[in-house]
DNA sequence: TGTTAAATGCTATATTATAAATTCTGCTCT
DNA sequence: AGAGCAGAATTTATAATATAGCATTTAACA
């Protein structure tokens, strides 16, 4: 007999209906603060990216995005995802082609992100003293920096403990 | 009248010969000692990689394929991009869709990389303080490790010095 | 030398992303 | 209100990146 595990969703450890609306009005916000537009078509796509905290490719926003939006098509999800990348509202996950929500502040929004193998959701972690670290070295390298893509993969804490802890897991 | 300037290769500033020729027979070396085989393709695409200190596509390594191996075609180049990539030899470039060689150690392959927008060489650094300062806050956040991208996207050095020192360009 | 595993060849196709021209929409200025 | 404008969206086409699956060749070695 075999018994094969599942990660508990992690994001229903947390609220997340709470998650997405805080995420959703703050884009509001700053948007409406930088007089740029949420249109519907971006804030849907918004929306679709914080349904999870995975990171989600653009042909599969785009195919949820259809059902809502009848027109769309690879521009239309592309166009959208630059506007939310641009404003800062999501990240490009480089080593995944694929994107996921950001809740950096505006002034942050260089991270450092998470991704683990297993539940496939992405942390975002600021992570001072790998920033600062990072600076003085590229500074000793006389190199300037104008953005950083930093992708750490491996396992989660959540799904740590699920191999240890068989009780939190799932039985398919 | 307007001058353009374009950034020396740095890679002329150092002995190229001489920095492939040591990169191919540390190559041959490693794949020797370990059993691999590094098979002519595997060969010739490791050397057109190593061309230069930019970071190359797979279509372009393609191109510059196809007279030396008439039946070269896409899975040919990937499935030697996945060898040396295996071997450690080469760096996928996450944020390029791109290659670059390798020269770190065998043991210590994984590297941040820094890529100049203008001359658009990349520099591998060990970064130590860097590294451990991420395996530290990693840690804290308890999550393990797989493997890293960390990927900096700027001015190098050079191409620095180069708009403050005109002799160092080129008048097209 | 026959067997086998690895490497390559070959064809097709999946996936990711952009270009360029047009139309729509909402706003401003008169 | 209506002309003019700019940003957004549509539409069509295609470029660029990557993999699947099966056939054939090569080379290692028992």
């Amino acid at each position: 007999m075999t018994i094969n595990t599942i990660p508990l969703q992690h994001a229903l450890k947390h609220n997340h209906n709470e998650c997405v609306s805080e995420a959703m009005a703050t884009a509001e916000h700053l948007c409406m603060e930088r007089g740029v537009q949420l249109t519907p078509i971006r804030h849907k796509v918004l929306e679709l990216i914080w349904e999870s905290h995975k990171a989600v490719k653009a042909y599969e926003l785009l195919d949820r995005l259809k059902p809502l939006q009848k027109a769309a098509k690879p521009a239309t999800i592309y166009r959208a995802l630059d506007f939310l990348i641009d404003q800062g509202l999501i990240h490009r996950v480089e080593s995944l082609n694929a994107f996921v929500g950001c809740r950096c502040s505006s002034y942050q929004h260089e991270q450092l992100l998470l991704i683990c193998k297993h539940c496939e959701e992405v942390e975002e972690r600021s992570a001072k003293e790998v920033m600062s670290a990072l600076s003085e070295d590229t500074q000793k390298a006389g190199f300037t920096i104008h953005s950083k893509a930093i992708e750490i993969h491996g396992i989660c804490k959540n799904c740590q403990n699920l191999t240890i802890d068989q009780n939190q897991s799932v039985i398919l």
